[in-house]
DNA sequence: TCGCAATGAGGAACCGGTTCCACTGCATCA
DNA sequence: TGATGCAGTGGAACCGGTTCCTCATTGCGA
């Protein structure tokens, strides 16, 4: 016996009013309306969520596909999308992508394609066509966070002139010997990231007429990364940097606590700037570029709920660039010192 | 037009037929299952997982009620969920508590009741009996991570067991004056782990006949709340400890970092211990006692796939005591220096 | 040879909601 | 005053699977 039948009875009407007056659609009159919500709230009804959305074919469900959750920028924005889901009623479905190709095509292939989920956001990863084509085939909306994708609305900061404008500010104090110490590009779930961000500052470099070889070390993208990375880079003072733009704060930390162990003022001896925003970026005086990913996974999610709402024809993809904040903090940027 | 019957027309069989031969259940012959399943890779088939939750009543999709993802331990703990539920055809749910009642009374009141879900795991919080009630009257399993809780079946360490250990350990190392930055006993979401490690940190002390007021500090359960907790106890050199238990890794980092910024040596002048096994720790030589919150995780869904599985009659709950790991880096504790 | 069990398959009910359609009053408008 | 229309309601179909029940074969042991 469904439930709403027994409220139904219970308030002496049909199960089709019964729904109407629980749902607010469709005729009803005040005096039913309040006899069924009584009689719902006396036996403590609770819609069956499966059934509705058998019936409506409407989950109000979101999934999230995810490569990492124990890492900074991750477990902001999935924050970020979690609050802004559960604000607009919907749950959130997670699906952490590992980097196992077989686990990856179940997710697009399968998981995704079950009725589970109207709609998918993907952050930090980039999508094939084939993954996108599977998704929006059956119409579900998705959008990605990180990064650009073909033919889907994307949410990301400019990694490329974020660089590049970190590089100019060391440029502009007078740095002339700068490296970078950047995630790995075979490391990144096939996104650009770390290879725009490369990108930006050999620009930058270019561009001042400061290029060299060696200007570039692949690090872990950590805390001990940057710090083993930056104990390799800083060792030998003759061919040391006098400035280190960090892919992102972490390596910039790691990078500051291996010159403290190595007796490198900083920024007497070595500024080291960073992108992110992080935590901990100021506890370590650090100067960064700050990306909001919490903003960012809200955003995603309104671009997701303007695609799900009521159809006033198809929203076309955007391309969302969201603004960074320089936030200069002088423990970790200086002119070089004379020599 | 359903898709299954689809497929069941396609294939020349019934839609019941259709169902037995693709789910594996009751009697299809060989030469009907593989028309039946060829016809389905044909069109594409992909079974409706809301129809099947429908109509079987398991929706093979479970809760998991988590008050953060961006702390070391709720986000490796949340790793090890998602892994182990991927692994067994599940689906995660994720619900962020915040601090808000009204927000947390609807989750249990009603999100969670919805027959969304086959049953829930909560981490770091603690459960009323009202919260626990209202889930296990509908037959849901709960599993708690990082506490007990009456009622239902629990995984976590010995909190109080492993900051005795700690302690004891710098006792027998000759410290006499040893302190405890931990966790605000407010700020936790009524949970006792802040209060259960500071108990053990105090029955150490009191065992050893090292009682003293001012054993302990709250501090923010992060690096920088270390920071600024040491940065304060340790600015007095004539009531400066000579170690420091710290509440986890992230404090007893913040506590080097401050030590060092105080020109205080670690080891030689201070001694600092932590508990999680952080993956900082090794980088800041930190003497820890490691738990393994993936493993507790992991732990926690086999403890739900237990009560979900073919009922072999209600399983018993269970209070799991997890292992932890003692790992002494010597730069991080050392004898007192004798002064 | 008969009877019963096991196998194989179809029809229909069912899971618990939502919504289309038909019907009844009653007010409105021409 | 009769046509029109809308508020209000119930019945039934429907969403897309699963499963119970029925029935027809076939095989096997007694």
């Amino acid at each position: 016996m469904s439930a709403i039948a027994d409220v139904a009875r219970l308030a002496g009407v049909s199960k089709s009013t019964a729904s109407r007056a629980l749902s607010g659609n469709g005729y009803v009159s005040g005096a039913t309306r309040s006899r069924v919500q009584s009689a719902a709230a006396d036996i403590g009804y609770i819609p069956s969520s499966i059934a509705s959305s058998l019936a409506t074919g409407l989950t109000r469900n979101v999934g999230v596909v995810i490569p990492f959750v124990n890492r900074w920028f991750f477990a902001e924005v999935l924050e970020g999308i979690e609050s802004a889901l559960i604000s607009a009623g919907y749950d959130l479905t997670l699906y952490r992508l590992h980097d196992d190709t077989a686990r990856r095509q179940h997710i697009f292939d399968y998981l995704l394609r079950r009725k589970r989920v109207d709609a998918v956001v993907v952050v930090g990863i980039s999508l094939n066509p084939l993954e996108v084509g599977s998704l929006t085939a059956l119409g579900k909306p998705i959008v990605g966070i990180g990064g650009e994708i073909p033919a889907i609305s994307t949410v990301s900061i400019d990694d490329a002139s974020a660089s590049r404008f970190l590089t100019d500010h060391l440029v502009s104090l007078g740095h002339t010997r700068i490296m970078h110490l950047g995630g790995d590009q075979h490391e990144q779930m096939d996104f650009a990231v770390h290879t725009q961000r490369l990108a930006g500052f050999r620009q930058a470099l270019a561009t001042a007429g400061l290029s060299h070889p060696g200007d570039f070390r692949a690090v872990a993208y950590s805390i001990p990364g940057g710090y083993a990375g930056a104990l390799a880079v800083l060792s030998d003072p003759s061919s040391r940097p006098t400035a280190i733009v960090a892919g992102c704060d972490e390596i910039a930390i790691g990078v500051i606590l291996a010159a403290r162990q190595l007796g490198i003022a900083v920024p007497a001896q070595l500024s080291v700037v960073g992108i992110d925003g992080h935590a901990l970026a100021e506890m370590f005086g650090l100067t960064t570029l700050e990306q909001h990913p919490t903003e960012q996974g809200q955003r995603a999610v309104q671009l997701i709920l303007d695609r799900l709402g009521p159809h006033t024809g198809a929203v076309p993809n955007e391309r969302i660039t969201m603004p960074v904040d320089f936030v200069v903090r002088r423990s970790s940027t200086a002119p070089p010192r004379a020599e």
